[in-house]
DNA sequence: CCTTGTTAGTTACAAAAACAACTATTAGGT
DNA sequence: ACCTAATAGTTGTTTTTGTAACTAACAAGG
């Protein structure tokens, strides 16, 4: 007499979202965090550093939906570690310009191409047209704009 | 030239389903955390307890994949509260039985309902094929069995 | 130019997580 | 019985996070 009805703890979407979440962060983190001595915060600013070039610390916020307290101090860390120069905006002396440099870049490309093939690698669990889908939900359970209606605020 | 190649951090599953589950965790917590004081574990050893009966801290962590010690310090504010009882196993006396309280279950009752009805929100955003393929990859990533496939590992 | 309000980013402190080391008990040889 | 290893759960210490308060720079109105 231990089951219950219909809805359990297993089929409650945060629950699941969770679960997966941390088990692929996890086996992805090794390489990061292996490779680089990086934190997940750190990796996330310069794969938005690597993917869209130069942003402030707020462009990079907005995007990815990290506190300004969690990148604050994940671009100090790269900074230290000369993966990212900054400078600061000489029209708003409050944000700074982050930008990778030739290590950080490296770095990126390292990563990125790990992250590429771990991506395939838990795609190819399911069928193409599941996976779009799936990307397609979880954007939109993340509150994240679909790619093709994306807007450029900023020039 | 901001605009790279193909791939994007928005399209990494890793990340979109951090950020999706984040987003799904945040809003549900504060069902817990206002009404009842309780942090995530302890909801979510709630939840097992009253999802499943009677359960020791090894079986709750080995089915939700949560580490001891946090399963240790939950079921420790929750007896501290009164929501869950302990009992030694008299034939290996390492282990305790745990099983939640009357106080325990009209929580549980009343944050299951409430779980519900979020899980029914988050599912309205989607056709019933869709939620239920989402849960089906989720648990497929999460290392989950399917729930028709359980094998009831203990008596 | 002087208030008042807002914004970009940092810092300080409290809460929570991660990890390792620990106690108590059981199990399996020998 | 005794030694070693394994297991259930707890505790202590170090990292990381979350939250709030802060500094510095801008902006708008008078």
């Amino acid at each position: 007499m231990t089951q219950k009805d219909d809805f359990s703890l297993q089929d409650f979407l945060p629950f699941l979202l969770n679960r997966a979440a941390e088990d692929s962060s996890l086996e992805f983190q090794s390489h990061y965090k292996n490779r680089y001595g990086m934190l997940r915060n750190e990796w996330r600013v310069l794969f938005h550093l690597g993917t869209y070039g130069q942003m402030t610390a707020k462009d990079i916020g907005q995007r990815a939906k990290i506190h300004k307290t969690k990148i604050s101090r994940a671009v100090a860390k790269l900074a230290e570690r000369r993966f990212v120069s900054r400078s600061r905006d000489e029209k708003d002396r409050r944000s700074e310009h982050l930008r990778l440099t030739p290590a950080g870049e490296a770095a990126y490309r390292d990563l990125r191409s790990q992250a590429e093939s771990y991506d395939a690698e838990l795609a190819a669990r399911f069928t193409p047209d599941e996976v779009a889908l799936l990307r397609s939900m979880l954007r939109k359970l993340a509150g994240i704009e679909e790619p093709f209606a994306q807007s450029w605020e900023q020039g």
